[in-house]
DNA sequence: TATATATTTGTAATGATTACATTTTTATGG
DNA sequence: CCATAAAAATGTAATCATTACAAATATATA
């Protein structure tokens, strides 16, 4: 049986045609796509998939703990659950990178009682862009 | 002179009444309010004021370093620019709290050249929203 | 005071995300 | 194998924050 398939079934997730689909791309692809392009790039094989499953998709493995969503300032982005790890988005060409470094843990604080996630964001401008100028 | 308008002269923003009422807003009112929240609150001593001049006002105050923007899921937040920190957004109830730790300083990184700002959230449930319950 | 410039406003467009009802697919019991 | 119920996927329409833009207003300066 194939790796993915097994996979959402140890997560509680039915393996559908278009689920594994979905998620063998985010696994294959860990550049931080939108919606949009996972549609976009999945449209090929699968002619018929509307962008309202991909959502669907998305949030469920959201909920199973599969998926992290990236709050950036304009669309969202998505990541494949792995290490804990920080990002760097470069403000100028939008692309977002990977960056191994381990968030720190939220300090005890009276307001808090339960942390589920973190999100360390850098802005800037990345070499590529940088040199480009 | 008052000081809010020294201030923005400081920052090479010209000090008209609305400037300076939104910024004493966020300066009094530290609690990253939305767009929606600034507007509908000075709404009652500006009576002709209009969202785009919030959102112009607030992109002016940033590209000045005087206010940065938060991204959440939804709605964007604003905060006065001071000490680095962190935040705490409870999905709960959204209300954001600041957290007294400074985010890590970016590792070096081949793709990075230059990080002008830094956001760390934690996402969790709230000791008000956790007592609810 | 006249005129140029800066600021503010209001309306319309944009575009990502969600709501929701319908259609299609899949699983299961007889 | 078929009938039927449940799950998954689809398409369209609605929502709503944000932006674009042009017109109106206020401000500074000569």
């Amino acid at each position: 049986m194939e790796r993915v398939q097994t996979l959402l079934r140890n997560h509680d997730i039915r393996p559908s045609y278009t689920r594994m689909a979905i998620y063998r791309y985010l696994d294959e692809n860990r550049n931080h796509p939108t919606v949009e392009a996972i549609h976009e790039a999945l449209s090929a094989s699968l002619p018929t998939l509307s962008k309202t499953t991909v959502y669907n998709t998305l949030h469920l493995f959201i909920r199973h703990h599969l998926v992290k969503e990236i709050d950036l300032q304009d669309h969202k982005r998505y990541d494949i659950v792995q290490e804990p790890h920080a990002h760097f988005k470069c403000d100028v060409c939008d692309t977002l990178y990977d960056i191994d470094i381990v968030p720190p843990n939220a300090p005890t604080h009276d307001d808090i009682v339960d942390v589920r996630d973190v999100q360390l964001v850098y802005h800037g401008t990345c070499k590529r862009c940088q040199q480009a100028v």
